[in-house]
DNA sequence: GGTAGACCTGGACGC
DNA sequence: GCGTCCAGGTCTACC
C-alpha cells in the first residue's frame, strides 16, 4: 500500500522596504485583532487566514528583525497562482507597497513621529474586508465589533486547518439571507447592508482599480463611497484611509473624547469636532493630505499609554478592553497594563 | 440644509 | 439576577 505524503507547507519569502518593522507597522490599527487574524505577542508571529484560488490557508509570518525579509508559511501547499495571489494579498495588508520614501514624506508632514517610524497603517487582504469591517465598526462597541467579525469568518468564511476560517468572501456573503446573517453573526441591521455591500462586489460594480488608483481624484473616491449601502461620512473616510488618502478625518465619538480629554477643547460636540478638524488642518486636509496619519496616531499613543504597546496587546484580553467607558479620562482604573483580563469596550482600536 | 427618531446589540447601572 | 437605560453611525422622513 502506498503511504501517503502529507503536503507540504509552502514557505514564501516577502521583501520589505528597508524601515519595515512588523509588530511596530502590524500593530498600527484595531483590524490586527479582528478575525481571521491573531497577532501572538509572545512569540512575536502573526498569522491569519486567506481565501485562496482553490480554499483557504492558513498563513503565518515572522520577521527575524527590522528591515529584513517576513518569512510567511502556509498550512498547506500552494499552487503557483495562489502564491502570486498570497503575495499580493500580504503586501496590501501589510502595507509592504508603500515606501520608505512615502513614509519620509509623510514625517516631513508632522515630524513628531520620525524617531519611531511610524506611519504604515494595517489594514485587510481585500478591500471587501476593509469594507465590510468599517459597517462592522459603525454605531457599536469595540467587542460588538470583534464577535460580529468572529462570528463572519465562522459561520460564512471558508474553513482552514485547525479550525479557523477566512473572512467571508463577497460571493459567500451575497448568497445568504438578511435574518440568516442576523441570528447567526449578530450583525443586528447591519444584515441587508453587508448583503446589499457584497452583491455590489459580485456585479462588479465597484471598481477596485479605480478606486486604487492614485490617478483617481480624492473627492469623486468620497463620493461614490458614500452612496454604498451602509457607508456614511465617518465610514467613508475610514475607508478612503485604507485606500491611502489620508486628508480625510473619520469623525465619531472617539475623535470626541480626544478632543476633549486629550487636546482640551470644550463645548458640545459639534463645536469640539469643528475644534479637532482645525487641529489637524496643518498636516493637510482634502485631496493628498495626511491629517488622519496624523490623527490615527495621536489616538493611538494616547490608547498605548494606558494599555501598553500595541505589540504586547493580548487578542482575547487587553484587545477587548476598549470601549468609551473604559477609556474615560475619570475612570480610576483606565490603565490597564496591570489587569490584561479585565473586560470592557470602544470602537477606539479599530 | 438641518434635525429627530428608528435601527440592534450588549455593556453599564440600579434595584 | 433581573430590568432598564444608553452608546454607537447610518438612514429616512420631515421641517
Amino acid at each position: 500500500m502506498a503511504r501517503r505524503v502529507p503536503p507540504r507547507p509552502t514557505r514564501l519569502t516577502l521583501d520589505t522596504p528597508e524601515d519595515y518593522d512588523l509588530p511596530r507597522d502590524l500593530c498600527s490599527y484595531g483590524y490586527f485583532l479582528l478575525e481571521p487574524n491573531d497577532w501572538d505577542p509572545a512569540s512575536g508571529t502573526f498569522s491569519t487566514v486567506l481565501a485562496l484560488e482553490h480554499g483557504a490557508a492558513a498563513i503565518t509570518i515572522t520577521q527575524k528583525c527590522p528591515g529584513k525579509p517576513l518569512c510567511a508559511r502556509a498550512d498547506r501547499t500552494l499552487t503557483r497562482s495562489e502564491m502570486a495571489q498570497a503575495r499580493t494579498m500580504l503586501s496590501r495588508m501589510l502595507r509592504l507597497d508603500e515606501s520608505a520614501e512615502s513614509i519620509a514624506a509623510f514625517h516631513a508632514v508632522d515630524n513628531r513621529w520620525r524617531a519611531s517610524g511610524r506611519g504604515r497603517l494595517m489594514r485587510s487582504p481585500t478591500l471587501f474586508e476593509d469594507m465590510a469591517k468599517t459597517i462592522t465598526s459603525c454605531n457599536v462597541q469595540w467587542p460588538g465589533t470583534i464577535d460580529m467579525n468572529a462570528a463572519l469568518c465562522a459561520r460564512v468564511g471558508s474553513p482552514a486547518t485547525g479550525g479557523r476560517f477566512a473572512f467571508p468572501a463577497p460571493e459567500q456573503l451575497a448568497r445568504k439571507r438578511a435574518p440568516w446573517l442576523r441570528s447567526r453573526c449578530r450583525v443586528g441591521y447591519r444584515d441587508q447592508r453587508l448583503i446589499d455591500l457584497a452583491r455590489l462586489f459580485l456585479k462588479g460594480h465597484i471598481d477596485e482599480a479605480w478606486l486604487e488608483d492614485p490617478a483617481t481624484p480624492d473627492e469623486e473616491v468620497r463620493r461614490f463611497l458614500l452612496d454604498l449601502p451602509g457607508i456614511g461620512p465617518y465610514a467613508a473616510h475610514n475607508i478612503m484611509q485604507l485606500l491611502g488618502r489620508y486628508g480625510f478625518l473619520p469623525l465619531d465619538t472617539e475623535s470626541v473624547r480626544h478632543g476633549t480629554s486629550v487636546l482640551g477643547f470644550t463645548g458640545d460636540d459639534k463645536r469640539v469636532l469643528k475644534q479637532v478638524t482645525a487641529h489637524y488642518e496643518r498636516f493637510g486636509l482634502g485631496p493628498g493630505g495626511q491629517a488622519f496619519r496624523s490623527y490615527w496616531l495621536d489616538l493611538w499613543a494616547y490608547y498605548e499609554s494606558s494599555r501598553g504597546p500595541a505589540h504586547t496587546w493580548e487578542k482575547r484580553t487587553t484587545g477587548r478592553t476598549f470601549t468609551a467607558a473604559q477609556l474615560r479620562p475619570d475612570r480610576k482604573d483606565s490603565t490597564l497594563k496591570d489587569s490584561p483580563s479585565s473586560g470592557g469596550t470602544t470602537r477606539a482600536s479599530r
